[in-house]
DNA sequence: CTGTTAGCGCATTCAA
DNA sequence: TTGAATGCGCTAACAG
C-alpha cells in the first residue's frame, strides 16, 4: 500500500525570537483558556503528536506575541507626533509636513507597525471588501471552469478598484445560515451573489440588506430582487440548435441540466424556441446535475432509438462529453452518425474526442461586468432591481457537430 | 448573431420603503461624494442607462439607510436595560434574568437589530474567520476539482467549529500584495495557504505573521516555515509506476507538471524512484502547466518513437486525457498499445475514453485535515514549523492501464 | 500643518 | 444579576 503516513517530529518551543518590547501598561488578560475556544469546537479528532499544552506561561507568551502589535499610538510616540498626524499620514492624502512624514515612516518600519483591519472598518464604517457568495447544491459546481473564471474576473476588477474580493461558500444549511448572519452584520460593503439555485434560502436574507447586491443569473425579470448580469443563455442554445437544424438534423434529443438552475431552464427554453413545432417532449432527458455521467445515462436511456436520431443538444460541456463517450462505446460515430453540442466552452471541450462544438460564453467577462455594476452602486449610483445586463454568447464550431 | 443585449429599464427611486426611525442625533456627514469612492476607482466603463446621480437628498437618504442600523444601545433603550446587559445576552451565556432576556429578545426583533462585525472583531480581537488563500500562477488551477473539494472540506470543518472560511485569490502581483497587507492587519484568525507555487511571494509576508498558518504542499521538510498537510505524492506516483512495470511495461515516458509546483516535483521523484536505473532523462516531457493540451504536445513530441513505448505516466489527469486523445488520433490503442496513467482521480478521469487509471487522493480530506490542524493551533496548541502530515494515495484501477 | 477630542459598536471588567 | 465605565485601534472633525 502506498499509505505512508509520516510520524510528525516532536514539538519544539514556539519560536526562537526574543519577546517583543513595547510592553508598557500591563494588560488585563484573565480568561486563561476558557473562552479562547469558539463555539462548538469539537476537538476530539486531534492529530497526534501535537503538544496539548495547558494554561501556563508559554500560553501567555504566545498570546502576547499575537497581541502586542504596535498601534498607531506607539508609532506616534516613536516619531514624536500626535497619533492624529500618523493617521493622516497613513491615509495618504492630507497635509503632513515633510519632516513629520519622514519621522513617521521611520517609526513605522522600526516598530513594524501594521494597521488593524477591524478598527479601520469600524471607524470608517466600510470594509473595503466585496463578498462573492457561491450558493451551490453540489460542490462540483465550484469546480466548473466558468465559476473560477468569473471569480478571476471579479477579483481583478474589484482589486483594481481597491476592494478585496472574499469568496464565501454556501453549500449547506449551516453555512448558508452563517453567511446570512455575516451579511446582516455588514461583513462586506457589497455582494456578488452566485446563487446557482432558484429557491435561494439566501434571497430572503438579502431582502433586507442595506448594501448593494448583484446577481449572476436571472430567470424571470419581473420579480428580480436585485440587478443582475447574465448570459444570453436562451439565445445561445436557440442558435446552436438552429445550427443543427440548418444541417438538416431535425431528430434532436435535448439533455437538460438540473431543474433548480435558472441557466439550465433558460437554455432549455432556447432549444424549445428553435425547435418550435418539432419539439418533442419525449426527446428530452432531465438530468439532476451538470455531470458527465448524466450524459452517459441519457444515451443509455435513448439507446433503443439511437438509429433514428440526428443529434444531442446538451445543457453543458460535461454532459456533452458523457454523451460523446457513451455514443462511442455504442459504436456510433460523432458527428457522422449523431452530432453533439455542449454549452460553456470550458477547457474540457478540447479534451473531447472529437472536439466539442459548443456555445461559448466569456465567464471572466461575467465576473468583470458584475463587479463593475456593483462598483457603480458602491459609488452611490442607484440601479433599479429589475436592471438586467445580458452578455453575448457565440457558437464555437469544432468537430462534434 | 446571438448577441442580444437587453437595454436596461430606466432607473427608479431606491425603494418604496419609508425612511427609518431611530434618527435622534443628527450626524455629521459632510464629504458628500468626494471620498465615497475608494482608491483608484476607474469609473470610465460604466454600464449605460444607470442614473449617475449627483450629491442630492436622494444620496443622503440611501446613505442613511445604510447607516442607521440599530445598535446594541437602541436595543437596550427599547428593552429598558443597560447595553451591557444586552451584550451579555447576545453572547449567550452569562447571567441575565429571564425577564430581561425576554424584553431584550423582543427589542431585538422589533428593532431588527443585527450586530456589527467590525466592532465585535475589534473588541474581541478576533474575527472568527479563517482565510483560505489560493496562490496560483494560472487561473485554471482554481478550477481543478481537487481545489474545490479541499475548499468544501475546509469550509465544513471550519464552519462546524464556528469559523467562517473566506477564500482569497492571489493571482497577480497586485492581489498578492493586497492580501499580504490584509494578513498583516489581522484580517483573519488563521490561514490555510494553498501556495501552489514554490517561490511564494507570500512566504516572506507570512514569515512575520502572528497567527497560525497551515500549508498545503511540502517539498523540503527541513526549511518548512509552517506546518503542512500534503499527500504522499511521491509514493503514489512511485506505486503506479511500479504497477506498470509489473505488467512488463518498462519503456515509459513521464509527462511532468509545471516546475514551480511542489506536487509536480514530488510526483516526478516518485516516478524516478520506481524506475531506478531504467530512468531515462530523454523520456521526460516537461510541461509548463497542468492542462490537457500539454499532454497532447507531449505525444506529438514523442511521435517518432511511439512504437517503441509501453506507456505514459502523467503528472495529473488533465494531462493524461490529452495524452489519450492524441494517442487515439495517431491510431494507437490505449491501453493495448500504450498504457496511460493520471494523478488526482478527478471527475474527468471518468470522461476519458478509455476510463483513466490514476492515483486517487482524497482532496476533501486534505481540506479537512488542514483545518483541524489549524483549529488546534487556534486553540493554543503549539505545532512546530516542520510538522508534516501526509495523507494516503491509492491506485484507482480502470481501463487505461 | 498639527494636536486634541470625540466617537465607531461592542466586550468586559468592576462595583453595586 | 445588572449598570457604569473603560478600552479595542483607528478616523475625522475641530481648533489652533
Amino acid at each position: 500500500m502506498s499509505t505512508t503516513i509520516h510520524a510528525p517530529n516532536k514539538v519544539a518551543s514556539t519560536s526562537g525570537k526574543p519577546t517583543r518590547r513595547l510592553a508598557n501598561r500591563t494588560r488585563t488578560k484573565s480568561s486563561a483558556r476558557s473562552n479562547e475556544t469558539p463555539v462548538d469546537q469539537n476537538s476530539d479528532k486531534q492529530p497526534a503528536n501535537i503538544q496539548q499544552h495547558e494554561a501556563n506561561t508559554d500560553a501567555m507568551d504566545s498570546m502576547d506575541d499575537a497581541q502586542k502589535k504596535p498601534t498607531i499610538r506607539d508609532v506616534a510616540r516613536l516619531a514624536g507626533v500626535s497619533y492624529g498626524t500618523v493617521s493622516r499620514y497613513l491615509n495618504g492624502n492630507t497635509h503632513v509636513s515633510q519632516d513629520a512624514a519622514e519621522r513617521i515612516a521611520a517609526a513605522i518600519t522600526k516598530s513594524q507597525y501594521t494597521p488593524n483591519n477591524a478598527a479601520r472598518s469600524l471607524a470608517q464604517r466600510r470594509t473595503l471588501t466585496v463578498a462573492l457568495i457561491i450558493q451551490v447544491e453540489s460542490n462540483e459546481t465550484i469546480a466548473q471552469a466558468s465559476m473560477s473564471r468569473a471569480m478571476a474576473g471579479a477579483n481583478q476588477v474589484l482589486g483594481d478598484a481597491g476592494y478585496q474580493m472574499v469568496t464565501l461558500i454556501a453549500n449547506s444549511e449551516d453555512s448558508t445560515r452563517r453567511i446570512a448572519q455575516l451579511v446582516q452584520s455588514d461583513f462586506s460593503d457589497g455582494y456578488l451573489l452566485f446563487s446557482l439555485s432558484e429557491d435561494s434560502m439566501l434571497a430572503n436574507t438579502f431582502a433586507s440588506v442595506k448594501r448593494p447586491v448583484v446577481l449572476s443569473e436571472v430567470r424571470e425579470r419581473e420579480n428580480l430582487p436585485f440587478p443582475a448580469v447574465d448570459f444570453t443563455n436562451t439565445e445561445g442554445q436557440r442558435d446552436i440548435t438552429r445550427y443543427l437544424l440548418d444541417q438538416g438534423r431535425t431528430k434532436l434529443v435535448y439533455v437538460c441540466g438540473p431543474g433548480y438552475s435558472p441557466s439550465s431552464n433558460n437554455r432549455f427554453d432556447g432549444f424549445k424556441a428553435a425547435m418550435g413545432d418539432r419539439f418533442n417532449e419525449r426527446h428530452v432527458y432531465y438530468a439532476d446535475d451538470w455531470e458527465g455521467t448524466s450524459g452517459e445515462m441519457a444515451v443509455v436511456e435513448f439507446q433503443p432509438m439511437l438509429d433514428e436520431l440526428d443529434g444531442f443538444v446538451c445543457a453543458n460541456d460535461s454532459i456533452a462529453l458523457g454523451v460523446i463517450n457513451q455514443l462511442n462505446r455504442f459504436g456510433y460515430r460523432v458527428p457522422d452518425d449523431i452530432a453533439v453540442t455542449g454549452f460553456d466552452d470550458s477547457p474540457i471541450a478540447l479534451l473531447a474526442n472529437p472536439k466539442l462544438t459548443t456555445v461559448r460564453q466569456d465567464s471572466q467577462l461575467h465576473g468583470e461586468t458584475m463587479s463593475r455594476l456593483l462598483l457603480s452602486m458602491l459609488q452611490g449610483d442607484i440601479v433599479e432591481p429589475h436592471y438586467v445586463q445580458l452578455l453575448p454568447t457565440t457558437i464555437a464550431e469544432r468537430q462534434s457537430a
